[in-house]
DNA sequence: CATATATCGTTAATATCTTAATAATTTACA
DNA sequence: TGTAAATTATTAAGATATTAACGATATATG
């Protein structure tokens, strides 16, 4: 493999390339898409979270994430409420069945999860986590995620 | 932060909206996108090659990259040439207008590129490069991979 | 109090991703 | 040799990314 394949931006989309069709593969199974996913899974643990902080946790830019919250919408899954003490600000909160979907899909990408985990090792897993960690946490540009960050 | 943003995925994907924005706002000076960058910048090292090996070399899927190339050639930086050993095969060659390209952005791309080595520093790069190289390596899931591969 | 500025969600335009399917060839194999 | 199977590039359809801009609302500040 030559430089460019295994410089750092490159290592990163190899890394999701490999990782991530398992759990699409979980999601599709449940009409889901990765990203209605991610959404799902922040309200799971705090429902009636804000457009902003959805994008902020989520990692799905603003724009995208109308579309998302749209189709989950359509589906059933959220709803939208616009918030009263700041009527710019609307709210996504779980519908029934929104709520019911936690118990069949997180397992599964529990299960998943765990399998990377032992397939990659406890001692490989940490230095990875750990680096990847580093990396974001001095993270070079990172001025949207501050930008983001101002109204959390 | 909480367990998902802290997943390897998360990681993975907060490591590259912190590294990318940097290097496509180069890209963007030179009316290039990340893509059609990847491109250039394997037909830079050699020229000529398949629309399947661009795609095995720059992990941009086959039905995207019939779009970046389409747009590639739109602004005449490369040419589609028909194989003529086998005739199912397209093979992609710069113009002198992509050649000259190289010049005026490789630079650019390996100065971001060196800066952000320095500001990580040479111990934790290593040990990310390390960790991530690993990774892939033994990527769980490789179907897409292999199969792009029997080709090459 | 009035206006400039900032914020939140959204729309717009273009490019790309994801998955499935298809046309044109080529290869394998009975 | 003739046909089934595999390969290469492409198209299709829906979803998402990227960047810029906009409307409505809120906040700051003179």
């Amino acid at each position: 493999m030559n430089d460019f394949s295994n410089s750092l931006p490159m290592l990163l989309y190899r890394a999701l390339d490999g990782v991530m069709p398992e759990f699409r593969r979980i999601f599709a199974e449940h009409d889901l898409t990765e990203q209605q996913w991610r959404v799902l899974r922040v309200l799971w643990e705090e429902d009636g979270q804000t457009l902003l902080i959805l994008a902020d946790r989520t990692l799905i830019p603003s724009p995208s994430l109308v579309g998302v919250v749209d189709r989950l919408e359509r589906d059933g899954l959220v709803e939208r409420r616009k918030s009263v003490k700041d009527r710019r600000r609307v709210h996504v909160t779980l519908t029934g069945r929104g709520q019911g979907l936690e118990a069949q899909v997180s397992p599964k990408v529990a299960a998943a999860y765990q399998a990377l985990e032992d397939r990659i090792g406890r001692e490989d897993w940490r230095a990875l986590t750990t680096s990847l960690t580093g990396l974001v946490s001095m993270a070079p540009e990172t001025i949207q995620r501050k930008q983001t960050k101002r109204g959390v």
